[in-house]
DNA sequence: ATATCGATTATCT
DNA sequence: GATAATCGATATG
């Protein structure tokens, strides 16, 4: 599709706002974009394509707007969409959508058993292995699939939302490349991970 | 409130 | 053999 197929820094902030769609083993859940972070290719050290095309990264390589999901720290798995046209590598990382479907189906997903407060609704899918987790996202699973078409399992809505206000910082929990703005999120909204700041 | 640490494995050097 | 695009638990102010 056309709008992966640019700059991962465009459709990461083009990605804010819309609502990512899950149904999986007859449990439909979805939640609005409200953070993610974009990787580039050869020139990017943070991103797993920099060192070249490999058998777990080839997605990042091939065509626009498909899954790649990588396990990592021998618990969790992330979601990225590869970005750029076939041949150039690139994606973008989802990192924490705001619930807004099937929340009991990904509190049971995630193992939660209290309450949905607003406390407990952050822990459902603020950052990228929690939100993995509660839509039973896996790499063995839901690794190259085709992100704007339902019969994924997983794919992009927009719900015609009004285009959210945008901030930039620097990627999370990367040690190469640290220094980059090139981690998107939504001003002010609650799911955003990281500590509340109190302002904006 | 922030800081540190262990879990657990695929991947690459 | 080291490291990692993380999380949750524990310790300490």
């Amino acid at each position: 599709m056309e709008f992966y197929d640019r700059d991962p820094r465009l459709v990461a902030r083009g990605l804010l706002g819309k609502v990512l769609v899950r149904e999986a083993d007859g449990e439909g859940m979805a939640g609005r974009i409200v953070e993610v972070e974009a990787y580039l290719g050869s020139d990017d050290a943070a991103a797993h394509a920099a060192a070249g095309l490999t058998p777990r990264n080839r997605v990042l390589f091939g065509p626009p707007g498909r899954s790649y999901v990588y396990f990592i720290y021998g618990n969790h798995y992330c979601l990225n969409v590869s970005c750029l046209p076939d041949g150039v590598a690139g994606g973008v990382l989802f990192r924490a959508l705001e619930p807004l479907a099937g929340l009991e189906a990904m509190a049971r997903n995630r193992g939660l058993t209290g309450e949905l407060t607003e406390r407990g609704r952050r822990l459902l899918t603020t950052g990228p292995g929690r939100l993995c987790e509660a839509m039973k996202i896996t790499r063995a699973r839901d690794n190259d699939l085709d992100l704007t078409m339902p019969e994924s399992g997983i794919w992009i809505g927009d719900d015609g939302a009004r285009r959210p206000r945008i901030a930039v910082t620097p990627r999370i929990g990367i040690t190469k490349s640290a220094d980059h703005p090139l981690r998107y999120i939504i001003a002010g909204n609650e799911f955003v991970s990281g500590p509340r700041s109190r302002s904006q």
